[in-house]
DNA sequence: CCAACGCCTGAATATATGTTCATGTGTTTA
DNA sequence: TAAACACATGAACATATATTCAGGCGTTGG
């Protein structure tokens, strides 16, 4: 038993069980954790932003976000693997653009937010 | 110059740069990043839920999400930090509640994406 | 075929984040 | 008023994350 939590005076139990059942499953909420967390970086909503709008090599994203290549390239494999955004090699070349829609609507809401205060 | 950026072959120059105008500044990316952090954690998210619902002390919440009052104080903190949530003293007591209704939206939207995958 | 190019990857490093532990603060109550 | 309670906080620790560096892979052009 955890001494910290006070077990008896305070805690409304009923109460917390029932918020407890409303709560989504672990998975789902580890789930979500992980999409925000995707989206919890600078570098990382500027290559998005720039995704939703248009199909970029990896030279035009390094670009854009001043940075070299091989950063940029460890964070499209984040992205990649949150499947977020899907590549295409077109020769040399490797050509990223976004694959999910959610995340448009996300990138909007959060960008929302951070204008109104 | 970062010579890990092609400099001249594959750079599609006009492009980047009328992307780069489109961004939003700096400061509204960065912003924008710190909400999404918030949201970018398991027991965060629970919290935030919760909170979404009901106005509830540190006790409860500590049960929520099954950890000390401690962990728990320095979350609510972070989120209070964020202007996420507002607190009340009442006698010993301290009830929180969810104080932004952008992040009720966010919320949603980023369940809605995990849970249909 | 091989050298140049665009991109990827693993290891190392620096920094950020989350929890615990000990202690401090404000309030009530015995 | 002193102890008990609910909560907050700072430091220490463990873990996660982001960048850099060195080198590797696949493709193309000479």
């Amino acid at each position: 038993m955890n001494k910290d939590v006070c077990q008896v005076s305070c805690v409304n139990r009923p109460l917390v069980d029932s918020l407890l059942q409303q709560l989504p499953e672990e998975t789902v909420l580890s789930d979500t954790a992980e999409i925000f967390k995707m989206l919890a970086d600078p570098n990382r909503l500027r290559l998005l932003l720039a995704l939703a709008q248009e199909e970029l090599c990896v030279c035009d994203l390094a670009e854009l976000v001043e940075t070299s290549a091989s950063a940029v390239s460890h964070q499209l494999r984040l992205l990649r693997t949150a499947r977020l955004v899907r590549n295409r090699r077109e020769g040399k070349m490797v050509y990223y653009r976004l694959d999910d829609e959610h995340v448009r609507r996300l990138l909007q809401e959060g960008l929302r937010h951070a204008e109104e205060g």
